[in-house]
DNA sequence: GTTTAGCACTTAACCCTAAAGAGTGCTAAA
DNA sequence: TTTAGCACTCTTTAGGGTTAAGTGCTAAAC
């Protein structure tokens, strides 16, 4: 356990740290502490955070840096609970204020907005409904060859695709199959829909058509687009200031995973656990070494009825953790309050 | 006007620079030319390229760098026609080669292969017929509030988006006002039906409708989703690479610029001219300084009647030219087959 | 009239050293 | 327990010397 002091000079350690970059060194912060010592009775305390690897030296004779564990520390027990500014607020509120005509709209500006505000890279996900289910998938001949496929889910998400028909294929034979996909799978939850796709439905689509590949591809690709969890990205380029990597490989790897659905969305769930906001630094993120050097700020926001969502902002471990946190915490409430607006103005009487 | 002599010793220099990235000096390109000089003698030739503007010095006592003009000569005259190699091909026809089930399948795949061959980064536009016809727009009702607006264009593109009436929307106006819609604006141009959203068609709507504003909005973005010259880009991330620039800044505007749309199809279109392969230089490309260190090559591809499309490579001003041309020229040809493929697959008969 | 050997000159890149600056740990006194 | 003082460590910066690669020019050779 830290004594009271000791709380302080961490505390001082992770402020200047984060704010200039330079490693802290006992004299400057001797005279930046809200008490008076001597830059040697800050050196002594120092010494102490250090045995507990809270903070370390970049070499020998250098200033003082705080640790993965010290900005855990720092997060866990040091952070005093910045309220958000008045401004920051507005600016919020602005950005969600106007009208949208899609849920996805909200989500994916939010994205921008939250990324934005930080000046980090953001990621949000749109409230996830347990178990949805397919509740409808239809075929829509648009003349000329043309059909465009529709499929509806009990969430209320429309997926589409237009494709054209191969002259062999059969528009009688194919609205059968429909009637058959509808007969079959209207009701399941997605997931097991994916799984009947592999299992008995390629045979029974043989009892109408030829080959079944193409329209299976076609049935699958539209099922998988409504499975996907799908989030939105905003602020990618932020990378390119904040990573402080210079080296295009590292820089490639980054970007390869913001690309990579499922890797990153493994990620941000894993910030679900409990109410509010979620810290996780450097390793905590992930087993990936490429994650050293970035902090990951997940958050829940719940919209009652309508499941809960995700945010989270992605930032260098060398972050300013009062303000990011404070912004994704008001970003959450704010979101929360606009969907709910959303849904009770379109769904629903 | 360079003797023989001169035009062998530019186009050694431009080889060598290209594939070493060193200033090349006299002593060592003597070694490489293909007729025995001394390196005196290739110092005064490259005296006088250098007062011809064609290779400059990097400082005063440094190797020759081509020049703009050196490179804009050297693929004007001193380009051999160096014919892509069997393995290449046999890439790019194996590439093409799998089954798609939409056009833009195909293009925007052609675009990742362009850009692994040449590990720069690829346009590809797809044909384009002039004066697309809107052939019809239709409301599908979905229940629970959901409908999903397609809009079909004469050239056979489909674009649709769901999306949720407002509770004070009523479905029947709605399908008043989508079959004034097509009573109006059927068989005209897209470019005359934005024109027309933007004049009468508000007022019309207005006849059925409380407030246009929602209405409008869908459909002017389904409109303008199929007017728009879709492009896709491939191996974004290898501008990381080849772009010589560690300045996140400079970075940060080429990435803007590729997702620029309208700045960037422009700067394609403008590579439309004649037959074949074209190649821009720095400063060619666009009066904008941050290309100055990057080459644009282009090229149309012919899909008979239906249309010609634009495939196209961004890399550094530094690049293999016989090479990349001879790609890019291979490219178009095999695209262009494959198309014709396509189009006898699923449509006509 | 070209071509070439020879040479003086220029510049970047590298390595070394010295000095300055920032910071540390330790000791002994307050 | 705190602090002044001091020796020590390490990084950063500037300067100087050397080397390597290259140039332009001149005068001789072909």
């Amino acid at each position: 356990m830290l004594t009271q002091r000791q709380n302080k000079i961490l505390q001082a350690i992770v402020r200047q740290y984060t704010s200039t970059g330079q490693p802290v060194g006992s004299k400057h912060l001797a005279e930046e502490l809200p008490f008076k010592v001597s830059s040697a009775t800050v050196r002594n305390e120092m010494a102490v955070l250090e045995r507990a690897h809270l903070i370390a030296k970049e070499h020998s004779s250098s200033g003082r840096v705080p640790s993965k564990e010290g900005y855990r520390y720092y997060v866990d027990h040091l952070l005093d609970p910045q309220a958000v500014t008045d401004n920051d607020l507005v600016v919020i509120q602005n950005s969600l204020g106007t009208s949208f005509q899609k849920i996805d709209e909200i989500i994916s500006h939010s994205a921008d907005i939250l990324s934005n505000l930080t000046s980090y890279t953001a990621f949000t996900l749109k409230p996830e409904q347990a178990d949805v289910r397919l509740s409808g998938f239809r075929l829509v001949p648009l003349g000329n060859h043309k059909v465009i496929a529709i499929l509806v889910t009990d969430s209320g998400d429309v997926e589409s695709q237009a494709f054209t028909l191969p002259r062999n294929l059969d528009l009688d034979a194919l609205q059968a199959v429909i009637r058959m996909i509808n007969d079959q799978l209207v009701g399941l939850p997605l997931t097991s829909v994916m799984k009947r796709l592999n299992d008995d439905i390629p045979l029974r689509v043989m009892h109408y058509m030829h080959s079944a590949d193409g329209f299976l591809d076609l049935f699958d690709n539209v099922v998988s687009k409504a499975a996907r969890e799908q989030f939105f990205i905003g602020g990618r380029l932020n990378l390119l200031d904040f990573s402080n990597t210079r080296d295009p490989q590292a820089l490639q790897t980054m970007y390869r995973l913001l690309d990579h659905n499922d890797e990153l969305s493994h990620l941000l769930d894993a910030g679900k656990t409990g109410e509010g906001v979620n810290v996780r630094i450097g390793s905590e993120i992930s087993k990936d070494k490429v994650l050293d050097n970035y902090s990951l700020i997940t958050a829940t926001y719940d919209v009652d009825q309508y499941g809960k969502g995700i945010i989270a902002v992605l930032g260098p471990t060398r972050m300013p953790y009062s303000r990011t946190i404070g912004l994704v915490n008001a970003f959450r409430q704010e979101l929360a309050k606009r969907l709910l607006d959303f849904y009770w103005h379109y769904y629903d009487s």
